[in-house]
DNA sequence: AAAAAGTTTAAACAATCGTTTGAAAAATCT
DNA sequence: AGATTTTTCAAACGATTGTTTAAACTTTTT
């Protein structure tokens, strides 16, 4: 039996193989049965234990969403225990919990990556209200320190602003290995560290503009 | 006979149904039968006008891209006619294109700029070669430029600073009205030539830090 | 050990997918 | 006009979709 699980069992299987093709291939286009046939799990398994496949894309989701919304919280409050809080400060306290879990998953750098580029990217389908819920709370937490940040701000331009943001990382994590076929090979691969100080450098000057 | 088509037949129909339903929702997301019962054509269609469903894609993408690749070109070489060209100039001689074609579309304003922002940004599948030269034609021209007027900068800063940019342009093209979402309804409704500044500037600022 | 609850299974469900067929209809050409 | 080409059409193709069923199996509880 070299089925492919954890500690526990299909329902561990069933995530860690629906996480590798979302990243792979996105949320809409992986059918139920090429994730059960990674898992090596029957058909059934996903309706039982998660009620449907939508309910499977929405408990990844929220297992990729939940940690990221909790570290952009408790980081925020650390920063503004500490008295005046910059842009830069902000900016990196909401991107870097992107990537804090990476360690703790199953999938690799590169694939993890990717599915958190479609996390907080891909629309093509509805986040499940659960998640909706905690990008408001980030937000309602986020914008007022942004807009304390940076006076002479409308909460509009925050707004915007943080969406061009999201833009930037999304599209950059889930299609950082396009540059090369843009380029034809002329850029190299780069750690992740160097992509994401260039992500965050381009949002803040982008964001104080 | 209130078919939707415009001065010729079956095939333009398609193209504008097409059009609109991957706007609405995404290219992989739209099935040929959606498409030509909007388009109140026959489901043979699709194969005998444009050879399958990938080939009906291609025809819209490809419709949607080869105008802005045209203008892009004439609009830098316009620039370099007129001597030394500013970041500012580039960026805008790159972006402006994508609403050029605005009016000459059947499509609404907001069913354009959405479809344009799938274009540029939605790679859950394969763009037609012909779109990727034409990309590549575009970038042998721009990076360059953009050396020039950035002194300093390597072309890997100058290549991941456009895919950012890319990245800015096409999540807030595709997802406009997902702020009002977020911010439950504070952020309005505002002219694109408004948002599109926003896009502008924020880039402009970005690309310079 | 018997009973109960939890889990997995093969098989089939109706629905939809993109594609194909071959003949009818429409348009074009000689 | 007749002949030829182009286009449309209803119907069906096999394949795949998410879901459901009911029985078999495993584990836990009594």
């Amino acid at each position: 039996m070299a089925k492919i699980e954890g500690k526990c069992g299909t329902r561990v299987a069933l995530m860690e193989a629906a996480a590798t093709l979302f990243a792979e291939k996105g949320f809409e286009v992986v059918s139920v049965r090429e994730i059960t046939t990674l898992a090596r799990a029957n058909v059934a398994s996903v309706k039982y234990h998660f009620g449907s496949r939508e309910g499977l894309i929405d408990a990844v989701v929220a297992r990729m969403a939940t940690p990221v919304k909790d570290e952009r919280l408790r980081r925020i409050e650390e920063l503004e225990g500490l008295g005046v809080v910059t842009v830069t400060e902000l900016i990196t306290a909401f991107f870097e919990p992107l990537f804090s879990q990476i360690q703790n998953s199953p999938l690799s750098e590169k694939l993890f990556t990717k599915l958190m580029g479609r996390v907080v990217g891909d629309r093509s389908y509805e986040l499940p209200e659960e998640v909706m819920g905690q990008f408001r709370e980030v937000a309602s937490r986020y914008v007022p320190a942004f807009m304390e940040a940076c006076p002479g701000l409308s909460a509009d331009d925050v707004f915007w602003r943080i969406h061009f943001c999201f833009g930037v990382l999304a599209n950059t994590l889930t299609h950082r290995d396009i540059l090369k076929k843009i380029s034809d090979g002329k850029i190299a691969d780069e750690k992740l560290s160097v992509t994401l100080k260039r992500i965050i450098d381009f949002c803040d000057a982008g964001f104080r503009q």
